[in-house]
DNA sequence: AAATTCTTGATTTACGTACATCAGAATTCG
DNA sequence: CGAATTCTGATGTACGTAAATCAAGAATTT
């Protein structure tokens, strides 16, 4: 049988009032008293039971996803997933509010960050602009005691508790190797589609990808970087005016969203084309051309499990509590027409 | 606030003890007062505390893993998650306990699982191996209202409540594409390395990979499949002799376990040769492996989540709970070396 | 109509923890 | 040393549910 507090209080000889005071930092304990009531505490390997003392408290963990406006898929399936979780939110006690700023615009998101100072939060999560005065701001909450969580772009050098995302150099790389190896030993031009340098999870993969084809393709060509805000009529324009400038084009990485447009400009302006084409997150859209040899992988984080994993380490970290850390260990899915769900 | 039990018993018009017994399923209730009770409950939108429910009741679930004895790191690796769950139990209110059986032993299975009739289990968890008389013993333990949950290996046809495993006709696509791209446009022999037939999940990624190779990579011809039972010593001898006696083997798929011989068998016989390597299960010898240069992609299913997930899956079952499916679909990692965790 | 069984209500205790109150003890201060 | 202050103990209630007991009313059988 699990010890209680009731354990507790025997073995250190003090009644069960002290141990919930000493349990809960309430005031009114001498140190000696303190002390050795730890100790039983750490002697009979006492765990709070969460359940119960959640129950006991009524309590309910506020939760706020801080998420980008934009119109593109990725994005939609992040809302859709965080919706997902609100609808479970009796069952795992929290209270999930969205707040909404434009995509790549840090003063909205510092003004968003610091509007939630004051607030009883058990948590926050922000998709991060990558900008000194964001990460001044996630370090103003932190110090206030509220866990804050990265969510798919992270924020270095800020004290953030958790990132819950992939590691962007490393798809980057990926990226980099399935391009390079699906085209064999061809020579000729790689044209890179990003959504904007400003997040850091573009930067990363782009730096990975840069690095290891230089590395160990060095018969394929980089072409500037276009950036298309993830937004798919820009994409559209810039792919299809790249296209049709160069005939010497025989790869494309698209690391950001709004492959809507990418697709597009493939279907009429790479029409009849042999191009090998790595692109970023399964959509509906990115399905399709997949599965009609459109283009050629898909890596993927799964929108689903970033937003699970936020929330639970969230709860965790409010708790003072471990996690599993493989548990919360988001991974980039590799996608080729064989293997999707 | 979400509604409670006193809540039906108003809504309702009974008192707090009938309440009880509808929800408990307990008799001495007339068919019109129970249906009563049931619309109140549908009404007010009721859902039980489990958290409070398992506290009153001091539920625990008392969990069994079935596992195949064998001398290979994937199978180390599971025992190992298993046991990592086992420190969880006080956390999650599990009993978990691991019955070993030899592996492809099908009888063995059978005795193992007949065993636990009788038991108050809240949950098993096994992996099957593909036979008749399994999937009767499976059938009757889900029969006798156990739930019953098959692990990296499944058994159709049975009426096991889920899999927590990979799609492994999917991963033997996947991998026919990784080498098939891989190699270009490469005339030669692929060499198939699996564990044993008798396992549902070495057959279907054996059917899958066979599969592509015939319908999009015509110039790569399959030898016929070695056999090497998981066994290190036995897959060394097996590789080693097939690469002694040919020289247009371009390729090797290895399907199953084991690899720390299929990986001696290259460094020794295969020394010099360019050959393309894709195998399953990442382990601290094809981690490396795949460091050097040594193979080109590992295809792995991450043990963790498995458990993980199976525990889950018991869990709502024996509640008669919903669960995530999203979160619950067991995912297979692609890896390159330059994604490795 | 009496005896029996079936339903239902009322009430209590319990699970492990949180939190509040009040009285009494120990300590510190003047 | 006594008074003021700080600690500590004892106790009760609550959270939402489970489960048991006992009494009483209703329905059924004989």
């Amino acid at each position: 049988m699990r010890p209680t507090v009731y354990d507790i209080a025997a073995a250190a000889g003090v009644s069960l009032a002290t141990v919930d005071r000493v349990l809960n930092r309430r005031p009114g304990v001498r140190l000696v008293t303190r002390e050795k009531v730890e100790a039983a505490i750490r002697d009979i390997g006492y765990v709070r039971d969460v359940a119960a003392a959640n129950l006991a408290k009524g309590r309910i963990y506020p939760l706020v996803f801080i998420l980008p406006t934009g119109d593109n898929s990725f994005m939609h399936g992040l809302y859709a997933e965080v919706r997902q979780a609100m609808t479970r939110s009796t069952f795992d006690r929290t209270e999930i509010r969205i707040v909404e700023v434009p995509a790549f615009d840090a003063p909205a998101l510092v003004a968003a960050l610091d509007a939630l100072q004051g607030l009883d939060l058990a948590g926050v999560a922000l998709v991060a602009t990558d900008a000194p005065e964001v990460r001044a701001a996630v370090d103003r909450l932190v110090t206030a005691g509220i866990p804050v969580v990265t969510l798919v772009s992270d924020l270095t050098g800020s004290t953030r508790h958790h990132y819950a995302g992939v590691d962007n150099i490393g798809a980057g790389r990926t990226a980099a190797r399935l391009l390079g190896r699906f085209l064999g030993g061809c020579k000729g031009d790689i044209t890179i589609l990003a959504g904007s340098m400003l997040v850091r999870d573009h930067r990363e993969r782009l730096e990975g990808f840069s690095s290891v084809m230089a590395a160990e393709f060095p018969q394929l060509r980089l072409l500037p970087v276009l950036e298309g805000r993830d937004d798919p009529e820009i994409a559209n324009g810039l792919i299809s005016e790249a296209l049709s400038g160069s005939n010497s084009i025989i790869g494309i990485y698209s690391l950001g969203a709004g492959n809507r447009g990418l697709l597009k400009a493939l279907k009429e302006t790479g029409q009849g084309r042999e191009l090998t084409v790595v692109v970023h997150e399964l959509t509906e859209h990115t399905r399709a051309a997949l599965q009609d040899g459109t283009i050629d992988a898909v890596l993927n984080q799964d929108a689903g499990h970033e937003v699970r994993s936020a929330i639970r380490v969230m709860k965790a970290t409010a708790d003072g509590q471990e996690v599993i850390a493989g548990q919360e260990r988001i991974r980039l899915d590799i996608f080729l027409k064989d293997n999707l769900p």
